[in-house]
RNA sequence: GCGCCCGUAGCUCAGUUGGACAGAGCACGAGCCUUCUAAGCUUGGGGUCGCAGGUUCGAAUCCUGCCGGGCGCGCCA
């Protein structure tokens, strides 16, 4: 696996560090304070500079000083330092850092080199994490409220790939109980149906049409570039013995026992019978409510299987992700704490996803399984194509409401954001093939020399992908690529359309080769960062529009 | 009744896990362009971050309590 190297902050971060150390030697510093917290990022306002750190606020206080006398002990070390300009204290402490202009130079030609391993990092370590996503029950083909889950999990594993985990990316499939068997039975029959297919002969039984209804739904999937690294069947988690395995662990730590439970709340119940039950004392790890792991006939409840499961998947990983549909929002703490029960830790994250709200030119699109006329999700792929999907179900965060309007998804201006990241991307890619094929005399090797300080700024804002996607991963939260994405695209159409005005800013200038070679290897490693983000989210970097 | 999520500009939403004067797009105001560097550009106004306390050098972010929305709460999957 190709790896980036240490990034541009990492580098300062660890010299800091070292002074830190120095300081300490020296009795300057008192020895041993947790240094956790010291953070060097860029400042959020560039003209504070290129770099700032928090070192003197947040260590102040345990070092028995105050901020501004530790940060007059910092700054001049930091100014000593190679590629460092100036180390200025500002506000109620920060350090701010400026640096020589050819740091920025140098990341520029990193990005290039790098190329498509720009980005990648070893943050995970090689840690094992299990990303669960689709799972939607074997009664039918995908439909939109699937969408959403498979385009965030999927994009989610990539994000974790990326920042150096080693995942799988699975489906579960509910195929136990009598209940799936008949709609599973009648549900791909009827889907047969409607596609004016011959039946033929009927499947038999359940394995046959669960199967069959499996591979639609990885047909479907993989019209969204979603695809699996397992599939994992409820029903062979019931019969291999798991479920006896999990229990068998959990009642060793006095966390099952037979009790009863309070009635339901919320609405009257009126068919409710107190009855002794199976239990496990999730309440133990804050569920609300013990929850049942037989049913009164005898059988395992869906909960127990599912916490097998998990133990399953734990033993091959050592971190668990779940996204789940925000209808699932009551279950996600009973098996949290089934896992953390097994683990020995809170060992696994749940990402639910709200619904998407489909709309066509800002009419509600009415859904209803009842009458069938639910839209699926290959119509709408077909409709705006996988990029144009993806793309915009990682607008939002997971956990907020979306709408989904085909025809502004569709819309080529500005306020698309898939477009305009889009676009940016076909822009540069256009930009090169027409600066080899119009400018005589390109030199092979840029001069980046020839940058001037506002170009320079674009590089500083693609210099933090390393850390967006660090970042990203930390919080399992893919929609923060798309929206920097965003912000890097219109910082390029911006300095783009400089050339507008003054010709003299354009990229491609014909009587001017090295200048052109300079400012095409800015745009490229834009265009590179544009790709590689992409590539997290799954979409097409395009070549042209 | 309980649990989870949410409340940020008129609207739709971000906010780098506690940082420096709270951001973007749309909409609104004012200029510019009519350009094969095309599907506009530049630039303004606009916010008690739901309310009230608390934690500390510092809070939209963490804690508590309210107010107001959404979702979910049986041995169903």
């Amino acid at each position: 696996m190709e790896q980036a190297d240490v990034t541009l902050y990492a580098r300062f971060a660890a010299h800091l560090d070292d002074i830190l150390t120095a300081l300490e030697a020296e009795g300057l510093l008192a020895p041993g304070i947790d240094r956790k917290p010291v953070a060097v990022e860029p400042p959020r306002d560039p003209s504070h500079g290129d770099l700032a750190t928090n070192a003197a606020m947040v260590l102040a206080k345990k070092a028995g000083t105050n901020p501004r006398a530790l940060a007059e002990l910092l700054a001049p070390r930091l100014e000593a330092m190679d590629d460092v300009v100036s180390a200025e204290i500002a506000g109620p402490g920060f350090i701010n850092i400026r640096l020589d202009r050819d740091v920025w130079r140098d990341e520029l030609a990193a990005i290039v080199a790098e190329g498509h391993a720009y980005g990648r990092s070893t943050l995970g370590q090689g840690q094992r994490v299990n990303v669960e996503y689709v799972s939607a029950n074997p009664t039918g083909p995908m439909h939109m409220g699937h969408c959403r889950g498979a385009v965030v999990g999927d994009a989610l594993a990539s994000l974790l790939e990326h920042a150096g985990y080693a995942v799988t990316r699975e489906y579960y499939v509910n195929d136990a109980g009598a209940q799936v068997d008949v709609l599973a039975r009648s549900a791909y029959l009827r889907y047969l149906e409607a596609l004016g297919r011959q039946i033929g002969e009927i499947p038999e039984g359940l394995y046959r049409t669960v199967a069959a209804m499996i591979e639609l739904i990885k047909a479907d999937l993989a019209t969204l570039g979603v695809h699996h690294d397992l599939f994992a069947s409820e029903r062979e988690v019931q019969e291999s013995g798991a479920v006896d395995r999990a229990f068998e662990i959990l009642a060793e730590k006095g966390l099952v026992y037979t009790g009863t439970l309070p009635p339901p709340k919320g609405k009257p119940a009126e068919d409710w019978e107190p009855s002794e039950l199976l239990l496990f004392r999730s309440t133990a790890f804050g569920d609300d409510q013990d929850r049942p792991i037989r049913k009164l006939d005898g059988s395992w409840t869906y909960f127990a299987a599912d916490t097998a499961y998990h133990m399953q998947k734990l033993e091959k990983s050592d971190e668990l992700i779940n996204v789940w549909g925000a209808d699932h929002t009551g279950t996600v703490k009973r098996t949290q704490a089934a896992v953390q029960a097994l683990a020995g830790r809170p060992a696994l994250d749940v990402k639910l996803v709200q619904m998407v709200r489909l709309l066509r030119g800002g009419e509600l699109v009415k859904m209803s399984k009842r009458s069938g006329s639910f839209v699926t999700l290959a119509e709408v792929v077909e409709e705006v194509g996988k990029d144009v999907v993806r793309f915009t179900m990682l607008t939002r965060k997971n956990d907020a409401q979306m709408d989904f309007d085909f025809a502004k998804v569709v819309e080529a201006s500005k306020d698309n954001p898939v477009f305009y990241v889009q676009y940016a991307h076909a822009r540069i890619s256009s930009l090169k093939r027409k600066a080899v094929a119009e400018v005589p005399d390109l030199p092979a090797e840029a001069d980046l020399s020839l940058l001037d300080e506002e170009e320079l700024g674009l590089v500083r804002l693609a210099a933090q992908f390393p850390r967006i996607v660090d970042s990203a991963a930390l919080a399992h939260e893919p929609h923060r690529i798309a929206f920097y994405l965003g912000d890097l695209a219109a910082a390029f159409h911006a300095l783009w359309n400089r050339g507008n005005d003054d010709p003299s800013r354009r990229f491609l200038l014909v009587h001017n080769p090295l200048l052109t070679r300079a400012r095409l290897e800015l745009a490229s490693g834009i265009g590179q960062i544009l790709a590689n983000g992409l590539a997290i989210m799954g979409v097409a970097a395009a070549e042209e529009m």
